[in-house]
DNA sequence: AAGTATTATCGTAATATTACGATATAATAA
DNA sequence: TTATTATATCGTAATATTACGATAATACTT
């Protein structure tokens, strides 16, 4: 017992789930408008400008590659870390239609 | 260690975290749609159609409430669960507006 | 080749989440 | 009053997350 029970819910469900999952910390939510500020940003610049050791930035980092919403390119020592555009939108529009679907069927509560 | 250092961050992106968090798992998700669709639901309704026991929707129920998404109405024995119109065009502005922050400035990447 | 810089990974500890059965609570029904 | 119904809460176990220091890996610099 006490792990999820993925398998017994829609692909569609686990999809909003697990992008919502990579923004449910701040420092994720933080790390992601570093690199919309920033375009781009290399580790470091991270571990500059958050309150976290630099191992618990790659973590964090690491849970966001495996999202999707962000991509890391390597660069001799460096790597690049940018918001990966195709799959931001893909995140952007299974939210808002889970969001949307409540305004278009919105009735009286009990 | 362990916990998050959520007083290190800000009250916006916290409030983020927070909302993203409660659609962090596949089981508030269809919860949420189910909500969305019968504009109401008793916890039995839900109980009935998820693949979880009483005790567990009891407690998914309990962090929708907590992050404000829901509200739930007592009806003598039973209690009447709604999505809270006014939370949820919170959390749609506030994902949105991370999500749309992109466009508005996203750029050429490494 | 040796040293430096940058990032990832390992090991570990603290905490949080997920899930269930059992039990408590509270309102209605018999 | 005594059931019955519906939901919440407690206790507990399994698993996942968060965080850090230490160390490994990799590419550049001297």
């Amino acid at each position: 017992m006490g792990a999820t029970k993925s398998d017994e819910f829609s692909v569609k469900d686990n999809k909003i789930a697990s992008y919502a999952k990579a923004l449910a910390h701040p420092a994720r939510v933080a790390i992601l408008k570093m690199l919309i500020r920033r375009q781009a940003c290399i580790c470091g610049d991270i571990v500059d400008e958050l309150p976290l050791s630099q191992s618990t930035i790659s973590q964090h980092l690491k849970e966001l590659k495996v999202s999707g919403l962000i991509t890391g390119d390597v660069e001799g020592t460096k790597v690049c870390y940018c918001i990966d555009e195709k799959e931001w939108n893909t995140a952007q529009e299974v939210l808002t239609g889970l969001f949307t679907s409540y305004e278009v069927s919105k009735g009286t509560c009990c």
